[in-house]
DNA sequence: GGCAGTTCTGTGCACGGTCACAGGCGACCG
DNA sequence: CGGTCGCCTGTGACCGTGCACAGAACTGCC
């Protein structure tokens, strides 16, 4: 009875159902040719004698390790207060517990780090890998796209490389608040464009441009590596210096417009009176911020589930389509445009 | 050479090294009476066929799954939303991968997930646990009490309960920021108390209680359920309604002080010439907020590795010491007292 | 009743390690 | 010089499951 005390194993459900071994893992595994007979005794058994499967023997004798690697390439700190990463771990986790396979997150923090995760995703230790966040010429991707791990990404892949993936139409969703901006009378919009080595920020910059057309004004884009508070505060003060009349600023993610507010507020600048501004995300930022951020909905907790499933499917034997798959966002309006 | 097809296993090595799988088992644990030669020859031998040793059929043999479980007790948001909860994880991982084990994430949003996880805690998916945020009365703690897995506890344990804990003086903590108030000349002190079925919750405001002594004044005392931002803001209107002469509030937590923060704003009162507030956590809300918060710094990361390295020690066989044990906390002074 | 075909079941081996045991070998000692 | 002892090594059994194969049981048909 108690869990320690010599473990129950297939051979005393067979004992106890009064068949073999070989019937039990059929009906275990719900392979065809059992008589009924056969399947309920085996059921029942099962239920009194309180079995449970041993992952390690099913691992082994399947030849899988039963983990799959999320892949985040950000430091530890952005890790715990981008809530974006952790939906993506939440939703990808409940797909795969789902399908008896342990979610195993792996944070890229340093170049050290890059060739650790992997050497651990080429040493067997997971059956499938799960890489957000990706950068342009990521030493990561070259890796595995020499090794034939199935692998899905969130978010588009970096030029060159060809992997299935699933993401949001990050150039359109930026278009439409850029454009809300626009409508709404801004005619000085300028942008706190960050993580450009990556396909969020790359195309978010894009959908910027492409949406102001003639206006887009160069000086009124500042750049920055990381999507960090600090960094939108920062950026702000070097927006406000370079161009004292600008009345509305698209930041690239809520914790920089967050960010972005501090210092305008500490310029005196009223939002939205004087500057309008939005973010991307709609985390619990864009909610809290007073004025409430207008920002971008992104479903991340659909998308590392969309992502994992991309994987399950490939250990499945299902051909992975080489195309992406992008999933709706939508424009929340709130107080700040 | 590439790692699908056909695996390297101990047998390659041995056959390399010209010796036995014994001998390969031996040097690969570190046991002793192995002659210097053989043990060059085999970590030669190692390197060139790359081997890799493959989880599943260790943990098999070991009679061991290789995974402890991290059970946190709040809804998913919290899950996202709370800086604590992610360091904790984060500390955990770190000292158990280091040890070779999986940390597997559980989270308790209802009563049904309660019974899912005491099933998969019990059914040897897992070597031990660690819990976080335990509640008093707590189902999942009473049936961890009549099973033998290694268990310890982030948090002093509820009444009743013995088991392994590493946690902080909360008590002490409160007391500190709260004779911060009172000697900053503050005579009217509030107190938000969240959590109170927990340890966190229960000693905050026990400390709260014994600093003010004889000032101690019930009308000031404010209960939410849960650390979340929108508790904070409504308790801190209730509590200016109930006390409009309030001049000082312990928050305790960051998103709490954070909420109340917004609620101050709201009302027209300054923070801190009107209202002194101090939170709890030292969370990145803390240095975001305007005023930046006075706070208790909480290792929560070291608190993480240190609840890890209690069940390590069980699982090595150690005896666990029922006491538990307190890391240190810091009061951080800022803007906001 | 014999036979072919289908449905169902049992057995041995494999997965890749760990561990206990038996025994070889050299050194030391009486 | 033979026996004992400590160091070192190889071998076989085992962990719990899946799978392939062989063969048993049943069915239907001539």
């Amino acid at each position: 009875m108690p869990p320690s005390a010599g473990r129950v194993t297939i051979r005393d459900v067979a004992a106890a159902a009064g068949v073999s071994r070989g019937t039990v893992s059929r009906v275990l595994n719900g392979e065809g040719y059992v008589s009924d007979r056969a399947r309920e005794a085996i059921e029942r058994a099962v239920r009194t004698v309180g079995y449970v499967p041993n992952t390690a023997a099913r691992n082994l004798a399947l030849n899988r390790s039963g983990a799959v690697g999320l892949v985040v390439h950000e430091p530890h700190e952005l890790f715990l207060e981008d809530p974006n990463i952790g939906a993506i771990l939440l939703g990808a986790n409940e797909v795969l517990s789902s399908a008896d396979q342990q979610l195993v997150s792996l944070v890229i923090d340093s170049e050290r780090d890059t060739e650790r995760v992997v050497r651990y995703l080429r040493g067997g230790f997971v059956d499938g890998a799960v890489v957000v966040s990706a950068r342009e010429h990521d030493a990561l991707l070259e890796a595995m796209q020499r090794t034939t791990l199935p692998t899905a990404l969130v978010g588009r892949p970096p030029h060159g490389v060809r992997m299935p993936w699933v993401g949001i139409d990050n150039a359109g969703a930026a278009a439409a608040v850029t454009r809300l901006l626009v409508d709404g009378g801004r005619g000085r919009v300028g942008i706190i464009a960050v993580g450009l080595d990556r396909d969020s920020g790359a195309d978010r910059l894009a959908g910027f441009r492409s949406a102001l057309g003639a206006a887009f004004d160069p000086a009124l884009v500042v750049e920055r590596p990381l999507y960090e508070y600090a960094a939108g505060r920062d950026a702000m003060r070097e927006l406000l210096d370079r161009a004292p009349d600008v009345d509305g600023v698209f930041a690239t993610s809520d914790a920089v417009a967050a960010g972005a507010l501090e210092a305008l507020r500490a310029a005196g600048r009223r939002v939205p009176d004087d500057v309008a501004l939005v973010g991307f995300d709609d985390s619990s930022w864009a909610r809290r911020c007073r004025p409430a951020l207008t920002t971008v909905r992104q479903p991340a907790r659909d998308l590392g589930a969309a992502a994992a499933q991309l994987v399950l499917d490939q250990l499945a034997g299902v051909p992975a389509e080489p195309d992406g798959r992008l999933l709706p966002t939508e424009v929340v309006a709130r107080d700040s445009t």
